[in-house]
DNA sequence: ATGAGTGCAAATAGTTTGCAAGCTG
DNA sequence: CAGCTTGCAAACTATTTGCACTCAT
């Protein structure tokens, strides 16, 4: 599940399996994706991929198409937009998200099966499900003047 | 925690000790809300509350003001959008939520404590979390023509 | 009468869609 | 050369903001 060398063979692999052709912005794209070692933005890949005149649509089209195949997982952020991670289609896990700066951890730790089940006896089919924690990381924290500090 | 009799009581009273104006507008979208068994979006509440002629910034404003003195729970769909519940602020929980018709059912269920826990070791603050579960409700699964019932 | 609530109009942000042209396998 | 990919422009959707006016306490 760590991106050992295998990582991006099984992911190009995937790919070359599928439908969809390998362009030279594609390539690019999913380089960027392979190399962040964080879930990002559309906009912020298009800049890590150097591509900053492709337009945001072509990013967001790749993006679609890379979650089709599996190798894609979506971050919703807790006000609007969201971040993109590559992912082998197994490595289903979720994330703790700085609210400010975007920052995630991976988060191992998972109640999709209990989750599905329960919904399963509430007669819901095709069940996915949505975790993801949200906080201030260390470096985003306001700086206070030691309020509780007694000593200065 | 359930809807008894003291539920209104109780939610007119965290309105009435706060700065918020109580007006026949917000008394007609609050009723609706508790009369509602369900988590509604902005525009039904408008419906619901008889207010058609009303700007629906207005019951956003409304729900923004409940939420801030928290009765309210904002339970965020799949795609976009979220809907709105009014819960007394200590009754926490998630949702089953069909992503069909919006039909939710309750999961009493959280692990709040445990990712809080968690998410405070790796230095964040300020922590929340988010929990949903997306499926098909019974009446919403496609139709089909029996195929693994042999028998027709 | 002070500050909260309301309506109108317009903006926002992230993402999606239509269509014509360009490229890949 | 079929059909996937790209770019441009425009749409979309749920929600938010500014401002002037009205109303509750």
């Amino acid at each position: 599940m760590k991106r050992d060398n295998g990582f991006l063979k099984r992911i190009l692999y995937t790919i070359e399996s599928s439908p969809l052709r390998m362009t030279q912005k594609r390539e690019r794209l999913l380089d960027a994706l392979v190399a962040s070692d964080r879930p990002i933005s559309a906009a912020v890949l298009r800049d890590k991929a150097g591509l900053p005149d492709s337009d945001l649509v072509t990013v967001y089209r790749t993006l679609e198409a890379f979650e089709r195949v599996g190798i894609i997982q979506r971050i919703p952020l807790e006000e609007s937009g969201c971040l993109f991670e590559v992912t082998e289609p197994e490595d289903h896990h979720h994330h703790f998200v700085c609210r400010e700066c975007h920052r995630t951890e991976r988060l191992d730790f998972c109640l999709g099966k209990e989750l599905e089940e329960r919904a399963k006896k509430l007669g819901f089919t095709e069940v996915t499900h949505l975790m993801e924690v949200y906080g201030l990381c260390e470096d985003c924290q306001p700086v206070h003047e030691s309020v509780d500090c007694v000593g200065g």
